[in-house]
RNA sequence: GCCCCCUUCGUCUAGCGGCCUAGGACAUCGCCCUUUCAAGGCGGCGGCGCGGGUCCGAAUCCCGCAGGGGGCGCCA
């Protein structure tokens, strides 16, 4: 058996979304679990559309992603070059054989714009110049007339077995003649697609669904130039969730988006390929390797998806939670110094410390970018009290409690001659015991005035982050301001 | 307009003729844990689009309908 090839093939007009993002995963998964090859290779025949800046955000997302490929952009391989307008040659090539062996023509007729058009929808080229024979269309190119060229699309019926939907058939006879080569001479996608196909070995192509009634052009070319078919296998639509296509009023839609927007990039590819395809079994969670050992193309679905942010919100938490507390520091560290926390310098000497609030916050956001937020409480004395929470207004109100339960504390404070957890946790209790109070009429005073709010870290926490002379502080602070 | 595809809780899905009283996950609600908030644990609510068949038996097979999506470019 040879080996299983498949590839990506985006067209640098853009971002890669999530929709792309997600074939070549599956593209991606199903090389590596069949020890198989992916390729990627660039769809550039757009040349109005098509930007080096969008070739480089693609590459990125798809390293961002960890979806390496074998052969490709960078990497190079035996088959390339790996963009399509470097390889107007071989395309010229085989548009010559078509023309040659009848299963093509010449075409004279005016480029008409019919995008925007509707009463033109649903009309096919007439074949107006399938008439025109070779000789005569060769002459009329000699005398300088710009011509493109067409496909004779055969009358017939063209059935294939999907991978993942099964037999489908078309009329051929319903699809006009297509364009192959441009009047500029630069191929079109139907057509460039198969070319680099064949002559890369692709053994299945694995695509997005709006590509299924492209199918039956393709293989009609397949058919016309002798080429080895290879296997197709079409994967539903993303949908946003109002169930129309994604698109950007529903949010994201790019994969570098989910990178800004504090998503890591394993719960992405988690999400994604869950998206679409289940393993065995009810497990969620799984890191890339596992993935790959239990994908399979038969446990696809058929039908579209809603793309649903609050599911892979909860994942990223899952992943954040499950990085040790080095590992969140640096992910989220970037986010804290794009925050104005803290500098890179600083956080050097101060890792330790960083490492303490990392644990104390971790599992209280989703994405990488509500750190900051999260942790602002122990940068700087400027945090706000929130008032308007009915618990800490209460606390607020209750000058009594509050004022006696701080001032204790503060006391204890100075009167203690080694400041540590300990230490913390004997006064905390003597001012229980002493003052008569119930553990939460110590601990939310403490609370309040530390943290401003009702929720949040451990108090412990606090005292151990914050240090003696921040606590008493912000003790001090609290008092004068609210209970003088 | 024509062609193609799809259809299980709000969402992602399991299911491939009897194991289904339709399972899991997110969301939601409740309880537990707890100095708070989370996290975590436990539980509740909630679904086979509709109509015909086939069959002893249908979420599963067939037909029709409806709804949704995609395509019909010298875009990809």
């Amino acid at each position: 058996m040879s080996e299983i090839r498949v590839r990506f093939a985006p067209s640098p007009t853009g971002y890669l979304h999530v929709g792309g993002a997600r074939t070549a995963l599956f593209n991606y998964l199903y090389a590596k679990n069949t020890g198989g090859k992916f390729i990627l290779r660039i769809e550039d025949t757009d040349l109005a559309r098509s930007t080096d800046e969008s070739i480089n955000a693609i590459l990125r997302s798809m390293k961002w992603l960890g979806l390496d490929w074998d052969e490709g952009p960078e990497k190079g391989g035996e088959f390339g070059p790996y963009f399509q307008t470097q390889r107007l040659d071989t395309y010229n090539k085989y548009a010559a054989q078509l023309l040659e062996s009848g299963h093509a023509y010449y075409c004279f007729c005016s480029q008409q714009e019919k995008k925007d058009d509707a009463e033109a929808q649903g009309s096919k080229y007439p074949g107006t110049c399938r008439a025109i024979s070779l000789a005569d269309a060769k002459k009329r190119l000699a005398a300088g007339e710009k011509a493109a060229i067409r496909f004779k699309m055969p009358a017939k019926e063209i059935k294939f077995k999907d991978i993942v939907r099964g037999e489908v058939s078309f009329d051929g006879s319903l699809f006009g003649d297509m364009v192959i080569i441009r009047q500029d001479g630069v191929p079109t996608y139907n057509y460039a697609v198969v070319i680099d196909d064949a002559l890369m070995n692709i053994t299945h192509v694995l695509r997005g669904d709006d590509h299924i009634s492209n199918t039956p052009k393709q293989i009609a070319i397949y058919e016309a130039i002798g080429f080895k078919m290879p296997e197709f296998g079409h994967i539903s639509m993303i949908l946003g969730p109002d169930g129309s296509r994604l698109s950007k009023r529903h949010g994201a839609t790019s994969v570098e988006e989910y990178n800004k927007n504090g998503i890591l990039p394993e719960a992405f590819v988690n999400y994604l390929a869950l998206l679409g395809w289940s393993p065995e079994g009810d497990r969620e969670i799984f890191p890339l390797e596992e993935m790959i050992k239990e994908f399979s193309l038969s446990r696809v679905s058929k039908s579209a998806a809603i793309f649903d942010s609050t599911k892979l919100k909860w994942m990223n938490g899952m992943y954040i939670r499950s990085l040790s507390d080095d590992q969140l520091l640096e992910r989220v560290l970037p986010f804290m110094i794009s925050e104005g926390l803290i500098s890179a310098e600083e956080a050097e000497t101060k890792k330790e410390w960083l490492l303490k609030i990392v644990k104390t916050i971790k599992n209280s956001f989703d994405l990488l970018t509500e750190a900051p937020a999260k942790a602002a409480l122990f940068f700087g004395e400027d945090y706000e009290i929130k008032t308007d929470d009915p618990e800490v207004a209460k606390y607020i109100e209750n000058k009594e409690i509050t004022g006696k339960a701080l001032g204790f504390i503060i006391e204890e404070l100075n009167a203690m001659p080694e400041y540590g957890p300990a230490a913390v946790k004997a006064a905390i209790k003597k001012a229980q015991k002493t003052l008569g109070f119930s553990g939460h009429d110590v601990f939310m005073p403490l609370r309040v005035s530390l943290t401003g709010l009702s929720g949040g870290p451990g108090v412990y926490d606090m005292f151990d982050i914050l240090g003696k002379e921040r606590v008493t502080l912000r003790l001090n602070n609290f008092l004068k301001k609210y209970t003088a």
